[in-house]
DNA sequence: GCCAACGTTGGC
DNA sequence: GCCAACGTTGGC
C-alpha cells in the first residue's frame, strides 16, 4: 500500500464552503468542477483513497486554510461535464472519453483556529508551499508530509498578535 | 474594482 | 509552432 499523501484544494466559501462539506450527507462530496488540465491529473492519476486534504477558502477574506479532509474514493469521471445544465458542461467530452475527472473528498476536522494566508506567508517552513508560490492559481495542488504537519502544529499554536 | 499571472484559443 | 487576444483566478 502507498504511503499517505498530501494534498490541498481550494474553494470560494460563496460557492462551497467547509461548512457546505461537513453539512453533506457523511460530510463528503464529489470534488466536480475542476476545469484545469494540471489540476485534473493530479485528481487522475495522484491521488488516493485516504490521502490528506487541506481545505483552503480562495477569494475569502481572510483567505485561509480552514479545515481537514481526505480523499473518499478512487477517480471516476465528473459527471458535470455530461449535463449541458450544469455550468461545468463540456460539449467535447463523452461518457466514452471523458475529459474531466474527479474524487470524493470528505471532511475530517476543523482546524482549532484558521489559518490566515497572510501567517502562513510568514512561516519560513512552507517557503516552498505551492500555494504560497507568486502567481499559483492550481486550485488542487500537492503538499508535503513536512508541508501538512507544519499547518496542523500552527493550527495548535495560538494566533499570533496582529501585525497592523 | 483593479490587475498581475496564467491558461486557452485560434488565425496564420 | 508562434503569438496576440481573450478569459480566469484570486489577492489586494
Amino acid at each position: 500500500m502507498a504511503a499517505r499523501r498530501y494534498w490541498l484544494v481550494k474553494s470560494e466559501p460563496e460557492s462551497f464552503s467547509f461548512d457546505d462539506l461537513l453539512a453533506c450527507e457523511d460530510q463528503r462530496t464529489a470534488w466536480d468542477g475542476v476545469r484545469n488540465y494540471q489540476a485534473r491529473n493530479t485528481l487522475r492519476d495522484s491521488m488516493q483513497s485516504g490521502d490528506g486534504v487541506l481545505f483552503y477558502h480562495s477569494n475569502a477574506q481572510p483567505p485561509c486554510i480552514v479545515g481537514l479532509a481526505e480523499v473518499a474514493s478512487g477517480p471516476y469521471p465528473d459527471a458535470t461535464q455530461f449535463d449541458p445544465a450544469s455550468d461545468y458542461f463540456d460539449p467535447g467530452a463523452t461518457r466514452d472519453d471523458p475529459r474531466w475527472i474527479l474524487v470524493d473528498i470528505r471532511a475530517t476536522a476543523r482546524l482549532e483556529r484558521p489559518l490566515e494566508l497572510e501567517e502562513l506567508k510568514r512561516n519560513p517552513k512552507l517557503d516552498a508551499m505551492e500555494l504560497l508560490r507568486k502567481g499559483s492559481r492550481l486550485s488542487v495542488q500537492p503538499v508535503t508530509a513536512e508541508q501538512w504537519r507544519e499547518v496542523l502544529a500552527m493550527a495548535k499554536r495560538k494566533a499570533p498578535k496582529p501585525t497592523k
